[in-house]
DNA sequence: GTCTATAGGCAGATAGAC
DNA sequence: GTCTATCTGCCTATAGAC
């Protein structure tokens, strides 16, 4: 039986993933290159083309982790099977512990620079997107079934309003260093959104 | 008397300004070079660099710009002395014509790309947000205590989530090329968070 | 898996002629 | 004001040794 390794060192792999998603979220898809990466990784550019073809396939394999854990997040919120509110409200806290780390969402970053993105990258955010709005959806309507909230418009629209929301106010908070300034936007955002 | 002669040509750096706004807008600052620019323009990059020493002087003339043109659309919706509703449906109404032109609002984008910009770009950016932000925090409490508006919380917080719901609503709705997102969403913003 | 070495191109920027 | 020519440095990527 093959001995597997207690996870004391991650793999080179693993950890390139871990700087590139930090230098995107922090200074975008243009704002950061393979040299970045493998300086701080502490190998060289040639070795992170063996674990990745090329910037294009490092960007879809962030994509594709990002994507992963978000989806366990919101399943895990799911499984505490708190209320409506209490699902959304713990989405938002997702965004503030993002905020806190000096970090935009990685796929709000990579919205924004959508027009210099591999067809590849740009095809996964949207499924992001996709699969956060969905998920938003199904709790905000589930909310307005259940009773515990009262809603304006379609929960699509809602949810439309939600995400941007939360993007939005980290996009404009994060330059100030200011993670109240998310929180207060946030709060104002649920709150008022969702009447019960 | 000097001949002024008609905006019938402008000038190389006003029409440099609107292309390196344009790729701004749409690639962010570190998705577009002096060369972009130049061919665009129909100039060499030597050219470019008479007229703005170097990408950070272009860069805060468009941040300047866009600035002044911002405040003066503020001011022609006071002008127009609606009720704050209207100034406010008017205010996301300049979103609304720009993200329709596939751009993301220029200091949002620069907000994304900020830990990579100069200095004096940053400041600059942050003025634009100050100034934006005021202008919707004095329109929120002149609505209510006109009677026109009913809020939950402090102007300062509803302007701020006002903000970057448009900014966040934008940046999600552009990657789908689909103005309609943006529309609800910012429909939603508004109607929720401003009671009546 | 990781390295050295290097290719080939594009970045921002400058000197100096016209 | 605009040009040509050029510098220096960084970019992504590849070949080939260990």
């Amino acid at each position: 039986m093959t001995r597997i390794p207690a996870k004391v060192s991650q793999d080179t792999r693993e950890k390139a993933l871990d700087v590139a998603e930090r230098l995107v979220q922090t200074r975008g898809y243009n704002g950061f290159s393979y040299a970045d990466v493998a300086a701080e990784v502490g190998v060289t550019k040639a070795t992170l083309h063996y674990h990745f073809a090329g910037k294009r396939e490092l960007g879809t394999a962030l994509i594709d982790r990002y994507s992963a854990r978000f989806v366990g997040r919101m399943s895990h919120i799911d499984d505490a099977r708190g209320d409506a509110r209490q699902k959304l409200l713990a989405f938002a806290g997702i965004y503030g512990d993002v905020l806190r780390e000096g970090r935009m969402c990685l796929c709000g970053m990579l919205a924004a620079d959508f027009e210099t993105l591999p067809e590849s990258m740009q095809a996964e955010l949207l499924r992001f997107f996709d699969e956060t709005h969905a998920w938003l959806t199904k709790v905000v309507a589930e909310g307005v079934e259940g009773g515990d909230l009262r809603i304006a418009g379609a929960p699509e629209e809602v949810a439309q309003a939600i995400l941007g929301g939360l993007e939005g106010a980290m996009l404009v908070a994060r330059p100030y260093r200011d993670v109240a300034r998310f929180e207060a936007a946030a709060r104002q955002l649920l709150a008022s959104l969702l009447a019960s």
